[in-house]
DNA sequence: TTCCATTAAGTTACCGGTAACGTATTGCTC
DNA sequence: GAGCAATACGTTACCGGTAACTTAATGGAA
C-alpha cells in the first residue's frame, strides 16, 4: 500500500552517524550519555537522530553487549486479580521507570506452568525475574542457579530465598486473625479458600489460622478449599457447601475478601446475621468491601509497595548494589464488624 | 558464592554442533525443524542440547534474521479491571501458543503514555502491538505508518482501523440499555462514571445511552463522570453525587458493574428500594454481581473471546495471511431485576 | 620546551544466531 | 552410464549495536 517500505525498524545507529559526519561509536556514546564527546557532537548527532526518526535498536544492544539486556520477566499466578494486578501495575510502572521492560506469565499455581515460562523467558536472557509461586520444581530451581540470574520472589515471604523475597508474611496474617477471631469469641471456626491447581498462599495462611487455634486448644471445625480460583462465586458456593455440612459453624475464615464476600451474600441470602449468627473475615483489603453495609473484618495488604520493592531490589541485584536479602511488605488487620 | 559463574545462557548452539559433530548451520536446522538434516544427525544434536542444558538465545536469533522478533507488545489502560485482567490472560495464553512472547504495558487512557509506551516497545522490534487506547496520539498514528507493523486495536470496535480491530460495540451496548430502561418506564435517568485521564470507551457508551434516550424524546438528567479509576468506591460516590443534586432520579446507568454495585450499595445503605425507588444498570458482566442477592442488569462481554480473537488476528496479519479487518465481540443485555 | 594526563574521537572485533549459497553424495530415469 | 534432482550437509557473510583498544589534539606542570 504504502509503497516499497524501507528497512523494517527504519534508520541505523550507522546512518545517523554518517550523516552526522561521526563514527559509529560516537553516536553511541552520544545517545548512551557516556563521556567522550563534545556538545557540539551531542548537538550534532542528536539532530540527526531526531531527523531521521532513528529509534536505537534494543535487539541488538542486548544482544551485543552481554549483560546488558533491560528485559524482566515477571510471572504471577493470575492476571484477573486485583491484587495482582495492583502488584503487577506496581513492578511495571518502577520497573519502567529504570528503563527495563517487563515480560508477563501467568502460572495459576501450578509449578510445572512457572517452569515452562520461565524457560521460555530465559530465551530471551533478561536480567533477572521475579517469580510468585509457592513452591518451584527442581527444575526451575536448577535453572535459575545455572543461569546465575536475579530472581526476586514475591507474594510469600519467604526467609531462605533463592535470591530475594519481598512478601507479606501470610502465616502471621492468619495467626493473627485466629487470634482476633477467638477473642470474640468464635470456637466453632471453618475456613473456606479455593486453588486452581497446587496450593498457593491461602494455604500459609490456613497453616497460621490453625495454629493460632490450636494454640488455644481450639481446632478448626471444617476446612474447605474449592478447586477452581479464588472469587466471589467461589466463595459463595464454598460457604454452601461448608454450612450443609456442618450446621454449628459460627464463623469463617476465607482466603480472601472476593471469597468473604461471596460468602457474605450467600449468609444473607440465608437470613443469617453478622456477625451474630455467622462471622466472616477475608484477606487483602479490597476495595469491593468498602462499599459493603458491613465493614469487612479482613487484614489489609500493601500491593503498591511490594510491587516498588520488588522491582526495586531486583534492579539493585542487577546493578550488584547492596539489597536485602528478606524484605517485608506490611499488612494489618482491620477488624471490621463482621467478626 | 557459587564461583566463577559460566558466561551468561550457557552453551552456544556452536558449543551444541560441535559436541554432535555437525555444524552450526545444521544445528540450527534441526532446532527449528526445518527440513535438511537425517535422523540421526537429528537425535544426535537434540541429545547434546539435552546434555549441555542448551537454552537457545532468542534475542540472537531475533536480532539475526530481520523480521522474525517474536516479541509482542500489548498496552491495557490498565492491569487492575479483572476485564482487562481476563483480556491479557488470554492474550498472552494464546500468544504464547504461537511462540510469541507479551511485553505489556498500561496507558490510564492517557494517549501520551500510549505514546511513550509505544516508542520503547518498538526498539524492541515487536512482531505486532496490540492497543486498546480510544484515542491516539498523532505520533502514534505516525510512527506506526513509519514502522509498518501490525497492528491490532482491541476493546473497541473501530470501523476505519490503523489495521485490524477487534472489539465491542460499546455504543450499541449504551444504545440498547438505554432502550432497555426506558421500556421498563424510567425517565428520569443519569450515567455515572469514571476516568482517570482522558475519556474511555465509557464514553462511547454513554453516546450509545443518549442517543437512546434521544430518540425516544427523553434527556439524560444528569451525568457524572469522576476523575478516578472506575470501581465500587467511585460508584458509591459517584452515585451519592449525582443524587445530592438531583433528588427526581429514578434510575443510573453505570460505567462499569464495579461502579454499579458501589451504587447499589450506595442505594441501600439510604434505605431505596430497588429498583423501584432506583434502578441500577451496569456493564461488563463480572463475576462480583453474580453473588449479589439482586440479579444485577448488566451487559455481559466476552472477554476471553475477545483476546483470542485479538492475538489469532494479530499472529495472522504477522504471518501475512488474510484477516478480517474489522472484529465483533459479542456482547449481550442481561436483564436482571435492577431495572 | 618537554612530558604527561585528559579529552575527543576512530578502529577493530565480536555477540549468536540465520539467510543465501555452494558442494558432495545418493538414487533414479532414460 | 550419463544426466539430473533431491538430500544432507558445510561456508560465508551479515544483522546493529557495544567493549576494548588505539590515536590525535590540547593544555598544564615541571
Amino acid at each position: 500500500m504504502t509503497g516499497t517500505s524501507p528497512r523494517r525498524g527504519g534508520s541505523t545507529l550507522a546512518e545517523v552517524a554518517k550523516a552526522a559526519g561521526v563514527s559509529k561509536m560516537t553516536a553511541s556514546r552520544v545517545l548512551r550519555d557516556a563521556s567522550g564527546f563534545s556538545s557540539e557532537t551531542r548537538d550534532r548527532v542528536l539532530r540527526e537522530v531526531e531527523r531521521l526518526g532513528y529509534v536505537p535498536n534494543r535487539l541488538a544492544a542486548a544482544f551485543g553487549s552481554d549483560q546488558t539486556s533491560t528485559l524482566v520477566g515477571v510471572c504471577v499466578p493470575r492476571l484477573t486479580s486485583s491484587l495482582f494486578g495492583s502488584v503487577l501495575d506496581s513492578i511495571d510502572h518502577t520497573l519502567s521507570k529504570f528503563g527495563y521492560q517487563t515480560m508477563i506469565g501467568a502460572h495459576e499455581q501450578s509449578p510445572q506452568a512457572e517452569e515452562s515460562w520461565l524457560r521460555a523467558i530465559l530465551a530471551w536472557r533478561p536480567a533477572g525475574v521475579i517469580l510468585s509461586g509457592r513452591k518451584h520444581t527442581p527444575g526451575t530451581v536448577e535453572i535459575l542457579r545455572a543461569q546465575s540470574i536475579p530472581v526476586v520472589e514475591i507474594w510469600n515471604l519467604n526467609t531462605s530465598p533463592l535470591d530475594v523475597s519481598v512478601g507479606f508474611n501470610h502465616f502471621d496474617c492468619g495467626y493473627e486473625m485466629g487470634r482476633f477471631m477467638l477473642g470474640r469469641g468464635h470456637s466453632n471456626i471453618a475456613y473456606v479458600g479455593a486453588e486452581s491447581n497446587a496450593a498457593g498462599m491461602g494455604e500459609v495462611r490456613y497453616q497460621g489460622f490453625e495454629n493460632a487455634l490450636a494454640d488455644a486448644g481450639v481446632e478448626c471445625v471444617a476446612k474447605e478449599v474449592l478447586v477452581d480460583r479464588p472469587g466471589f462465586y467461589a466463595g459463595f458456593y464454598g460457604t454452601e457447601t461448608v454450612l450443609s455440612r456442618n450446621a454449628e459453624i459460627d464463623s469463617i475464615y476465607y482466603h480472601d475478601d472476593t471469597m468473604a464476600v461471596g460468602g457474605l451474600f450467600y449468609c444473607k441470602s440465608k437470613g443469617m446475621r453478622i456477625p451474630d449468627d455467622i462471622a466472616i473475615a477475608g484477606w487483602g483489603g479490597m476495595e469491593v468491601a468498602s462499599v459493603l453495609p458491613e465493614r469487612l473484618t479482613t487484614t489489609s495488604v500493601t500491593t503498591q509497595a511490594l510491587g516498588k520493592s520488588a522491582a526495586e531490589a531486583l534492579v539493585a541485584r542487577i546493578r550488584e548494589e547492596p539489597v536485602e536479602d528478606v524484605l517485608v511488605a506490611s499488612t494489618r488487620l482491620v477488624p471490621g464488624n463482621t467478626v
